[in-house]
DNA sequence: TTGTATATATCGGTGAACGTAGTATCTTCG
DNA sequence: CGAAGATACTACGTTCACCGATATATACAA
């Protein structure tokens, strides 16, 4: 899993979300570092459904605007997490290597 | 930057290391949960030293077999680095969503 | 009316990763 | 002695997430 994916099944742990807030709630979780183009928020969206890791939750009509909203099923948030545990492993295998790191942002 | 390179770059602040003993480095680095295969393992190789991160340090000849060293430049210390930084701040993220998780391996 | 934000969708290209197969030598174990 | 396994690298082809570009459409502000 890349990083576009691990977010987008983050932002959906709050609550379900459509597309276009998904984008802005990745840029906010990743500190800015993240932005999801189109062409990788829906196709990521369309690839993890067909994976059941999302469900589509409903659809509205807002102002004319079609919104199509998505919930993290079961299996999203095992993949989540399993996905986190990597990430700190990853992270943790550097300190005796690296020392430890700048607490600032991500350069 | 994916899995694969990150630890190849990790394996190799130690010291200059040949591509077998590289691959037997991430393992370990990874908790046995990365195993390059040849394919990945030279090709990144390859790859890291056309962008710099990586520079041949010496060539062997043991037991008839050849050894090719690489070693870490200033450039890919400082990529490392910021990977390192970037693993951490996605792990961080999920703090508040996923709470604490389990301490141990990654499942 | 031009631009920006909202909102979704499709298409084609790129490149890292990955699998597999091949070549070759040395060591170990039955 | 022969098979297996570790060492060490090369060379293919494939897959798949990501990404930029493009398209469509509404609402609102300058």
């Amino acid at each position: 899993m890349r990083e576009p994916t691990y977010f987008i099944l983050l932002a959906l742990h709050r609550e379900p979300m459509h597309g276009y807030a998904i984008a802005s709630q990745v840029e906010e979780l990743s500190d800015h570092r993240v932005k999801l183009t189109a062409g990788t928020l829906y196709g990521a969206l369309d690839r993890l459904v067909n994976e059941g890791l999302l469900e589509v939750d409903r659809e509205e009509q807002v102002n004319g605007r079609r919104r199509r909203y998505y919930r993290i099923t079961e299996q999203g948030e095992a993949a989540t997490q399993e996905e986190a545990l990597r990430l700190r492993q990853s992270f943790e295998a550097s300190v005796p290597l690296l020392g430890p790191l700048p607490k600032g942002a991500t350069s």
